[in-house]
DNA sequence: AAGGCAGATTGATCTGGGTCAAAGCATGGA
DNA sequence: TCCATGCTTTGACCCAGATCAATCTGCCTT
């Protein structure tokens, strides 16, 4: 267990606790839910009944990888955190081909807006890796939402920064070619004030990276090339080694 | 009340209408403003005493065509909701180069993200006609929050009918070609059950709708050509009289 | 060690839709 | 009435990025 959790992380951190709790898990499965659920930056500051309230109304989802958790168009019964492991979001064509909305790590959530709107799952959802998730019912939250307006400050956080970077994609789609999408997707793993070399390590296959950016498998891998040609980065499987962090930051703006 | 909702419909009839609502405004500022509030969804259930201290954070803001309300980089004071007019939202590249995200009607509100994150504005925002606006500070939404829970129910449920709107237009972009964008976007201004003819209205000038669908203008141009000689539209400036719904939707499907 | 397989890279070719340029067409003001 | 100004349309051409088709590269498995 504690090594499937550190597949996901960024080196080391955190990954160890995910191991011991899921030991811990198979002893006291619902103290367990509450300790995991406590850890979820969504129910910081909720008092001691209500967590156990909630936990009454969450569902551990443990999933080994490739596992799909729900498709587009069914019904959506809670929204889910990650505990630890990766997921994607897309959609798929009639056709069969897909298209990667968003990759999320732990700590991270999704299908929320769902509980407020009587709608089925827009998108797909599928394991990464192995993983483990909290389902939190529909109820749970509609209930804690009543009882806590804290809880509703942190959830209407939580959407509008969801929305924020959909907006973010949206623009990046449609003002910044393949190139740019790529540097700026890589430039957004590291800190802001970052300089000189770093590491990015993919959550996921290239193909699956090219989707999120919307690009061709082919054109990904080409535009790595261009950018490790001009020295930019080096590739070692998916590992990418960034040699010169101004450089990317200025490579090809404004042309 | 009732004569500015019309107002928005046709381009020519809205000013005066809204003249007269300047007027009023001018006798009875707070009070017109308030009774404007209380017609917002978003203040459906609100007590009469709550309604007038959120009225005491709001500004009426009257705008002719073309108004830039405000541009992205800039601190947000507030979200805006439409009383009449049409208000868009969009990217500006340093180029110059625009990119529409979105075109809001009367009765729709945007910036509601912005209360929650501490952010500046993402968007521009200009207006597209004559329009009045209500600005409701962020103090007063957080106020308001904390005392009414139904409140903060809504305004979940109005960022997540957003976040969907959103995750639908990146579906569309990546997954449609020009065409199928083209006549998903005008379907969408009919109800689900529509059949035979329709008339549909286009609330701004077809540069900012082929920018909105990510389109050229000159391709959009030449989208609603292959419609129309195709027998399915009828163009008459910003009517498009749609001859044949289900025709429509078949069009060009699966291929 | 050999085979199998999923992912990644590379080359060749194609195309949807962008860009540029030149007319059309309304609308309104003088 | 006539011009000016701001859309919109049409034609000609171009290009970023997709698609198709081989390889190539680990890296499991047996």
């Amino acid at each position: 267990m504690s090594d499937l959790s550190q597949s996901n992380a960024k080196p080391g951190a955190g990954s160890s606790t995910a191991g011991k709790s899921a030991k811990a898990a198979a002893r006291h499965p619902a103290a367990r839910t509450e300790d995991l659920l406590r850890n979820v930056p969504l129910f910081q500051g909720v008092s001691k009944d209500e967590l156990a309230t909630v936990t009454a109304g969450t569902t551990p989802v443990r999933a080994p990888a490739g596992t799909t958790l729900f498709r587009q168009g069914e019904v959506c019964h809670g929204f889910y955190v990650i505990v630890f492991g990766r997921v994607k979001l897309g959609f798929v064509a009639p056709d069969g081909s897909e298209k990667v909305m968003e990759i999320l790590v732990q700590g991270q959530s999704f299908g929320e807006a769902l509980m407020f709107l009587d709608r089925p799952w827009l998108v797909t959802g599928q394991t990464l890796s192995d993983a483990l998730l909290l389902n939190i019912s529909k109820a749970s939250v509609i209930g804690e939402l009543e009882r806590n307006p804290q809880f509703a400050r942190r959830m209407l956080g939580s959407l509008s920064s969801r929305l924020h970077g959909l907006i973010g994609d949206i623009e990046a789609y449609s003002t910044q070619n393949a190139v740019r999408r790529v540097i700026t997707h890589l430039l957004r793993q590291l800190p802001e004030t970052q300089t000189g070399k770093a590491v990015v390590e993919l959550p996921s296959s290239k193909g699956d990276i090219a989707s999120r950016l919307s690009i061709s498998r082919e054109h990904f891998s080409r535009v790595l090339r261009e950018l490790s040609d001009a020295g930019l980065v080096q590739v070692q499987g998916r590992q990418l080694h960034i040699l010169d962090t101004e450089g990317l930051r200025a490579y090809h703006l404004g042309e």
